[in-house]
DNA sequence: TAGTGTGAATTTCTTCACAGCG
DNA sequence: CGCTGTGAAGAAATTCACACTA
């Protein structure tokens, strides 16, 4: 029997969407609410029904024609498909301002991802505990690793310290990588490396407002 | 004459990236560097030469062949082509951790977007300053609006008050907001939305660590 | 009958490959 | 010669439109 992945590849751009799936299904079975159509859900994660369909097609034939998606069993597919309900390690690497409010926040822990280990390179922080987590040295990080059994590192340093905390990391055995950190960091093949870029994004809203507005003026 | 923007309309997918390249080219006028090939500028950008090179001539043909891109114009084009230098002012709404780590977060104001103003609706909170910049109360947001010019709304409210502040905010007139709360929320067509989701960037992590073992375990 | 599931059409993005120029 | 600029090819993502069925 082939492994549960062996299916029809799930492209990335629906991936990336299946997260949003999560949380508005989530949302329907907290009201109540047994089942929905690819309207309604479409209208909850704002999309269009046509690539809600679609998406949820490369999960499996699901829905029942006429009807809808049985919310809870649909939920279940995405968790699976997910692989939710691993539980699996983050360690949070630099404690600023940054690093300290992501091991605060609280979604993560909700949504599985327990924050497990904390990392800094500051004497006077290390050894105590934050948020109820201890705090460690990154030179400690290989043993956290595996201590802690941590599957995703977050990267919040400064920028000039990020590609070799980045390669520590890598080198400790993690293979799924967050950057907070504002600069492009490299890593091998075989890591996965998302990031998050804030000033990046005001600056891609710049664009299209400053866009937007010369087309305004030279009407 | 046309305006600027009246030319080939540059794609989304590369407006995502001019942050990246701007960013590049930056590093490399601090370090005294006054040409750059495609191939340079895509290593460090953790691009391909092909896609720096189409990115690039979107903007115009700035570079010399045989040689490459003058860094100190090209960088003077993408900033143009950014509007940045336009500091557009940012209100950050909500100023719980994440908030407050924003709030505090310097990348934003060394990049043309000062946070001119922070609201909250905690009465405990409202008329104290933050980082050097008072906190109004949400109910005065349409006026803070108009008195500090502000452009960009960063959305950091716990995700069930998230769509209300939302609204009010599209009603007083802003047209770029980054969503930071953990929800969809919708808005008109005229307005552009961005959001940075926390938790589905760790799902998605997720996803791919639970596909990649099992087609490890499936060997 | 209402709404899924999906081939086909379309659009967008990426990559190739090479002509053209400094 | 070396590297840009860009048509053309290819791949990926989105949207359309409708057969199908519970």
């Amino acid at each position: 029997m082939p492994p549960v992945s062996a299916r029809r590849p799930i492209p990335d751009a629906t991936v990336a969407r299946l997260p949003i799936y999560h949380r508005s299904l989530s949302q329907l079975r907290e009201k109540g609410t047994s089942k929905v159509s690819s309207a309604q859900l479409a209208n909850m994660a704002g999309l269009n029904a046509a690539k809600v369909r679609k998406d949820l097609s490369y999960l499996g034939s699901y829905g029942t024609r006429g009807v809808g998606y049985e919310v809870k069993y649909l939920l279940f597919q995405i968790d699976r498909e997910l692989g939710l309900a691993k539980d699996l390690g983050v360690a949070i690497l630099g404690l600023g301002n940054l690093g300290r409010a992501l091991a605060n926040y609280g979604g993560f822990g909700d949504s599985g991802f327990p924050v497990a280990a904390l990392l800094d390179n500051d004497q006077t922080k290390v050894g105590t505990t934050y948020n109820g987590v201890k705090i460690s040295h990154l030179n400690d990080l290989a043993g956290v690793v595996v201590a802690e059994r941590i599957a995703i590192a977050i990267i919040a340093t400064p920028a000039h310290v990020a590609q070799e905390v980045t390669d520590q990391i890598v080198a400790a055995g993690v293979t799924s990588i967050l950057n907070f950190a504002p600069t492009t960091v490299t890593v091998p093949d075989h890591v996965t490396l998302r990031k998050v870029d804030l000033a990046s994004e005001l600056q891609i809203l710049g664009f299209y407002q400053h866009r937007d507005t010369d087309i305004a003026e030279a009407s």
